[in-house]
DNA sequence: GAAAGCACTTTACATAAGTCAAGAAATGTT
DNA sequence: AACATTTCTTGACTTATGTAAAGTGCTTTC
């Protein structure tokens, strides 16, 4: 637990006076797998930083399919930045794939942080800055790497998501059909 | 001019003595087609509010291709924030489209706005939210809507890019080959 | 103002991925 | 344990998009 924090709050900037009183804000939630962090339409209150578990984000789409967007795996961070910081109901869903422990930040606990810590202001940008990038790689990616390439790329780098979460939802996170998943699964172990 | 800087820093929290010291700050840029603002491997020192022209952004892929990954028409914000916010080199060039006016903000002169002034603040903590709202959306549309749906919205809610960008940057930008494009407009036409 | 170079279009063909439907396997429920 | 449900696989067929190559028409340039 103490490893997820520093593992989260990882930046020069913060003291070790800066950290107890981050952690000290954090509450411990145990959440049974598919229940919800957020659900559409409501407006976000707090993130969460994942100790146990796999996380997901998703929306439906106009034919009301769920569409995967994103996956959070231990040690990252579930926050529905729009709805958090915009103060909007979210279109997104948050749901535990599986079991999980997680760490809850209410969202005034944390503006308490972020107006008084200049620290936490500078880690906070960085990490948008860092979700814009990752996201951006994503798209590049969606664009000029075929599904199954697409597919070894998370069979290496997350490996916990090929693990715990159901084809049909890392089918609709790589933007193919779950037949087409269960194909390329095939030939990847033939090959 | 001054349109410019309303629809940009249009936030509750800035008055008109904020608005004054921010736009002080800013300098007007002329910008010959095709020059770039940035280019890859270099570190990004200021963003840019576009008066005028058509911008974008590109990175290339493994096989040397330029992928356009965003456009940026007037009175938008070109900020390559993960180069500019964590002082890291750019992976992605900006480059004018056409010939444009543009206003700059140098990092230092911001950062001084960021660290005197709660509204810039939330201000850009409210912008870097709606980024990545519009690149999850983007990354959905990809998924869930054919290339000619992508074109076809494109057209209706930034006719700029169509009317200025050429064919293969809107192409590598949608995800498909130039040749599918060509064909898309081929049939709207038609129809 | 002819040549060269772009930007775009068109054609023929190849291929990745989608759709639909049936069945097998796994999981959850009483 | 038996049943119902969900999850995954497989097959046959369709379709959207990619590839390669040739052709058209504009610009740019010397």
């Amino acid at each position: 637990m103490d490893q997820l924090f520093r593992k989260i709050y990882n930046h020069p900037l913060f003291t070790s006076t800066d950290m107890l009183e981050i952690v000290s804000l954090h509450k411990r939630v145990i959440l049974p797998k598919n229940s919800f962090l957020l659900e559409e339409g409501k407006t976000a209150n707090a993130y969460y930083l994942i100790e146990k578990g796999l996380i997901r984000f998703y929306v439906h789409d106009y034919n009301g399919n769920e569409i995967t967007t994103q996956f959070i795996c231990e040690n990252e961070i579930a926050n529905e930045v729009s709805s958090l910081f915009q103060r909007i109901p979210s279109i997104q869903n948050i749901q535990a794939v599986t079991d999980a422990v997680v760490w809850k930040i209410d969202f005034e606990d944390f503006q308490h942080l972020y107006h008084t810590m200049e620290s936490v202001r500078e880690w906070g940008r960085e990490w948008m800055s860092a979700q814009l990038f990752q996201i951006q790689q994503r798209s590049i990616e969606m664009i000029t790497q075929s599904a199954s390439s697409r597919y070894l790329h998370l069979m290496e780098y997350r490996p916990q998501i090929i693990q715990q979460a159901p084809l049909k939802q890392i089918a609709s996170y790589l933007g193919i059909a779950d037949t087409s998943l269960s194909r390329i699964r095939k030939e990847i172990v033939v090959s």
